[in-house]
DNA sequence: TTCAAATTGTAAGTTTACTTACTATATGGG
DNA sequence: CCCATATAGTAAGTAAACTTACAATTTGAA
């Protein structure tokens, strides 16, 4: 009577369904502020409300607050720069570090976007009833570390 | 005693919680299959998992089968043939599709890699107790709409 | 003070992921 | 049969995400 090793269904896989999760998420971001009248991603949008709430923040800190390699956030940036949205600055206490700020048009954009983008949370977890999207996001904080 | 509408906290947004899980998730399987001795990404492994358990499967059914654009799947699976662990071949039925085969390294290469993937998905939600690791696969397979 | 070590940002290279547009092929209705 | 339509795969372009290596600084310890 033993049981036979079986595979793991791919479906059951944590990394498998974290990366549709994931696919699904940038999907619904992009789909819902484009109809909104937006145009950026999930990742600019995340950078921008940082250095909203950390005014002069400089690129390695903001990598280390929201999760990103520190040659990642120079395209994201850079990209936000030509757009207009974000400012580079050379910090005068060290030269190496540029602190980063909104432009006007920045703030103006992310207060615009904001509300859009709390609102499509939900939309990420449409099939959940709210008790259990509380409980995943729950888990998935719990999964990260994050108290 | 109204109270103020606040800003969401950005680890209670769904999209970033999922974002960053994936970063973590992706980390997990490079470090752990690498010091296993293995050189490929969780992609290139759903990828040849895939046609493992569908047999002659082509690009376009791979790709709806695990979730990625067709354009993907495309790159993907020509790394895994340079790596000579997948063989691609015209379908006679139908000269547009590609049919997809595991070369007899990659078959070796798969059953020697899964029982390491097997055993890193509980790294990836590593600060869940079990009972919340099936909690978080339960979720996430019903936010994705698999039954 | 001076120099080794650490840190900030960039550069180049790889992989994933998407879009749009294209070619080649298949299919079905008139 | 023929042609409009749909489908399979590729190509080119953009963005994110990582690695390693590097230049310009800063910092700290001898």
């Amino acid at each position: 009577m033993q049981e036979q090793m079986g595979t793991m269904e791919r479906t059951e896989m944590a990394g498998h369904l974290i990366r549709r999760l994931h696919q699904q998420s940038t999907q619904i971001f992009q789909t819902r502020t484009q109809s909104a009248g937006f145009d950026l991603t999930s990742v600019q949008f995340a950078a921008m409300d940082a250095i909203a709430q950390h005014p002069a923040i400089d690129q390695a800190t903001l990598a280390a607050t929201i999760g990103f390699d520190r040659a990642t956030i120079g395209g994201v940036i850079e990209r936000l720069e030509a757009k207009g949205l974000v400012q580079r600055e050379i910090s005068a206490l060290d030269r190496r570090a540029r602190q980063l700020s909104l432009s006007a048009q920045g703030e103006q954009l992310l207060v615009s976007l904001r509300p859009v983008v709390e609102a499509l949370q939900a939309d990420i977890l449409a099939p959940l009833c709210p008790t259990d999207r509380a409980a995943f996001i729950h888990l998935a904080r719990k999964a990260l570390g994050l108290t």
